[in-house]
DNA sequence: CAGTCTCGTGCAAACGCATGCAGTGAGGGA
DNA sequence: TCCCTCACTGCATGCGTTTGCACGAGACTG
């Protein structure tokens, strides 16, 4: 292993014959430095091939351009989707992403989030994983940015970007009954989520200005095998839903394979189905599935403007929540 | 915004009545720290909200345990899978990742790489990309340990982590010999990726070693657009092929699609299908694909202890290529 | 031509921590 | 009792930058 000494602002400074404030300038865009030191110590930095040490820079700036992830599951593919949009617009802000994988229980996200207030990070994301207010505290105390991702605290405050869940739960209950369907089940998320209880709330109120009851009702968790179980349960008996909403694509790809697959029912004909999210796969015809849309960029998109507002030290107030559309497909 | 002023080790220092020294060795392993001390700091930490800068460490030590990783698409469901893998295994060596990611072009790539290595990255891993072995020596020379992933150079030298895809592609290969399909197609992917002049080596030699030649062949390119021209163009004549090697899961998805939805051929009657990967979709009922499975475990498991022993200064020779295993699915 | 501005530059002091070195005290062996 | 050893500890220095400040030199103005 050819050790190359590392090179730093004061070689270049010497071999352009400046001081290293010099170097340090032409590379701090705003600085004033004239074009010929300039041209000189560019010169020389790409000779001997130097940039910047960013963790330096982070040191006496406060600054570190980087921010952190706090993700769970990246195997419901929204959040891949999330993820590389996220990573793309903030690298085009000239910053860049530090994953960390929360597992399943909640005091791993205590653990997690104390790890990346070490790095210094300047802004935070949590996205597929539930926050206890306790926690939300501790990092605005380290005066660390933060912005929620695809779920909100009740205790408000916290800086929250979604979806209108609840305006999609009720698109997703009036489409099914603008189909006649009437004896309507709900295969739920986790219910500890702020996702599941807007979009079921919105789903409820829908219903109910029909006139309607929910027919049926089980858990899945946003978890794939979950989700099969309840549709084993809420579909293996003569007395069924003609109809069931999904609280995500995930899940409902699970669902509509347990339908079809296992029990032999008939997708839209026996049982119409309806997700939420519309990843990528929703669209491919194996399932095909209609589905309540969330605008992924947008969100992405918002949720960046948001972060880097804060960061820059305007105090944000949570964005109103953003639009959803139904997109109708063939399984409902 | 109460910005609360950042608790350094000085202030700890102070309120327990000993030196930064004394502070610094408490939170470093392995330092001559009397248990007395050690409590009054530790304690004092708690108090005051105490953790020591990453940052700051990783100036002093050379050492920012971040590891630096390098992805172009997720849309596949193949890395997803690897990066919270990744991501998982080495959270547990203490490392954290900076993700990475690089659009289309190969220049792309160069300039992501400086943007890494300005980041100071322990090591770096590159999935999902190509790159010039140019590249590959200036991370050499910047002395920041590369592996590639699931790729390999043929410029030797560069430590890379693949399957054994010339055994996979002749897996492939036999499995639909086994079944008495002799008109075969290939799908191919991206040309420049190793993958795919390995996966195709091994499947043509498996062809070859029954005496049968290719009957049609086109490229998807790893896309599934492209994967599903492909499919058009192959499928959509009466002399069609009765099995198809796709060379990833993620267009044998795409491929599955055209065949069925839109050609309307029953698949495996009509034509066998089996892909590569074996990615978590691959086994829902709606495909149900035949497929080489890679041991996405096994191969992260590899990739990170090859790349923490170049960090740690072992010299490291290129892992064999791992096996892989044929997965039998209703497809083919 | 003197006075005022502006621009460009270097100096030196941070940023938060780790670590070699020297110094302290306690304990143990002779 | 004396000296040596050893476990701790503090001091000071350095990691690679940025940046406020002061200063010199032109450029302008009147």
């Amino acid at each position: 292993m050819t050790t190359t000494r590392k090179v730093t602002s004061l070689d270049v400074a010497k071999r352009a014959g400046v001081s290293r404030s010099a170097v340090s300038r032409v590379f701090t865009p705003g600085a004033s430095v004239s074009e010929r030191t300039a041209s000189k110590v560019r010169e020389a930095a790409n000779a001997l091939g130097y940039r910047p040490n960013v963790l330096a820079r982070a040191m006496l700036t406060g600054k570190s351009k980087i921010i952190g992830l706090v993700v769970a599951y990246l195997d419901n593919h929204f959040y891949p989707t999330v993820l590389e949009l996220l990573s793309e617009a903030l690298e085009r802000e000239g910053y860049h992403v530090l994953v960390f994988m929360a597992a399943h229980s909640a005091d791993d996200v205590e653990d997690v989030v104390s790890q990346i207030l070490d790095y210094q990070v300047d802004g935070l994301i949590l996205a597929s994983v539930s926050l206890s207010s306790d926690l939300a505290d501790r990092c605005r105390a380290s005066g660390v940015p933060v912005v929620l991702f695809n779920r909100k605290l009740e205790a408000e405050g916290e800086l929250a970007v979604v979806s209108d869940n609840r305006m999609g739960g009720r698109l997703a209950a009036e489409h099914l009954i603008s189909l006649g369907r009437t004896r309507i089940g709900h295969i739920a998320g986790w219910e500890g989520a702020s996702t599941q209880r807007d979009r079921e709330a919105g789903f409820m109120e829908g219903l109910r200005a029909a006139g309607l009851g929910l027919f049926a009702r089980e858990v899945g968790d946003y978890r794939l095998p979950r989700a099969k179980e309840a549709a084993r349960r809420m579909f293996d008996t003569p007395d069924r839903p003609d109809a069931v909403f999904v609280a995500n694509d995930y899940m409902a790809f699970g669902v509509m394979d347990v339908l079809r697959s296992e029990l032999g029912l008939r997708v839209p004909d026996d049982v119409a189905l309806i997700g939420f999210d519309d990843v990528p796969s929703a669209a491919w015809p194996a399932y095909s599935l209609t589905t309540i849309r969330q605008h992924a960029e947008a969100m992405v998109t918002t949720a960046v403007e948001a972060l880097l507002s804060e960061i820059g030290g305007t105090d944000v107030t949570s964005p109103a929540p953003l639009p959803v559309t139904l997109v109708r497909r063939t399984s409902a």
